[in-house]
DNA sequence: CTGATTTGACCATT
DNA sequence: AATGGTCAAATCAG
């Protein structure tokens, strides 16, 4: 949170951002390439380990370009974990729909400039990345997608399905990052959920202030609002089977960590492997 | 028919 | 001027 003073963070010189991406770069690419050499492993359960852990080493770098080459709010807004990976998935302008305008008549006052409340306060978000955007149990709606500078993929946006009825403000932007076999999105969520509490139990808990620990949330959503533009096939797929598993997500933070820990542990991996596989199996599990 | 998604336009910010 | 976020009419799907 605390804001920093600009001078304290000195951003490196352009030309060295500029090195530092490139070396990211070919660390993606060494990454792919080691993923598919990992192909080549006879022993199924330790080949899905390590392109598991090749995948998550790929999505780490491939985020940690986007990260860099959008980092002019990265540098002058705050130091902050989160602001700094917000900056990542959003570079760059607040945007204001216009909407009224364009009617003619209707001047509504939508104060979403770069994520702050009406009174410049910060807005609670949290990014994540993870191979099931749609996987937090909360119903959304999606009403934008942007193509935006500099991404392989459309960014979209999608609000709580309850914004209307319930005035809930919890948004949601999912960005693919990689075209991995699981591909990896960026999602970034924002505002908690006021709806949640007004449902019974049944639905998921507000669970958006979960820490970064116990972040493995259930396939259970209602609606496949977000199918179409984001990994399509393969949502699709999942959903039509009516699956519903468990499965990891990542928060920025724990990325950032590990870039210089061992990803998870070859066991926590094995048994998220072991998962998936009983996933493929069992393709109509469910109901 | 109703509700959700797509898509181009609009607008604030940088 | 460029960019990103949102709106809303058009379109799609159940």
């Amino acid at each position: 949170m605390a804001m920093r003073p600009k001078s304290e963070m000195s951003p490196p010189p352009s030309d060295q951002r500029t090195a530092v991406i490139e070396e990211l770069r070919k660390g993606a690419q060494l990454a792919e390439c080691l993923r598919q050499q990992l192909e080549l492993i006879p022993e199924l359960g330790r080949r899905n380990a390590a392109l598991a852990n090749a995948s998550n080493i790929s999505a780490a770098l491939v985020s940690s370009v986007s990260m860099l080459q959008s980092d002019r709010e990265q540098y002058s807004c705050s130091s902050d974990a989160r602001a700094a990976s917000y900056a990542a998935g959003a570079s760059g302008a607040g945007g204001r729909g216009g909407s009224g305008a364009r009617s003619g008549a209707i001047a509504r006052t939508r104060k979403a400039r770069h994520r702050q409340g009406i009174h410049g306060e910060e807005l609670p978000f949290k990014v994540t990345l993870t191979e099931t955007p749609e996987n937090d149990g909360f119903h959304w709606r999606k009403y934008g997608e942007k193509k935006i500078l500099n991404a392989v993929f459309p960014r979209s946006y999608y609000r709580c399905g309850y914004s209307d009825e319930h005035r809930c403000p919890a948004k949601k932007v999912v960005q693919q990052q990689n075209n991995n076999d699981p591909p990896v999105f960026m999602v970034t969520l924002m505002n908690d959920h006021t709806c949640s509490s007004l449902f019974p139990a049944n639905d998921q808990p507000p669970s958006s202030s979960n820490s970064a620990t116990a972040n493995s949330q259930v396939l259970d959503f209602t609606k496949a609002s977000l199918s179409s533009a984001v990994g399509v096939s393969r949502l699709k797929k999942e959903e039509d089977a009516g699956m519903s598993v468990t499965v990891p997500s990542y928060t920025y933070d724990e990325l950032a960590s590990y870039s210089s820990l061992p990803l998870l542990s070859p066991k926590e991996w094995e048994m998220e492997m072991e998962i998936k596989s009983l996933f493929s199996h069992h393709s109509g599990g469910g109901t």
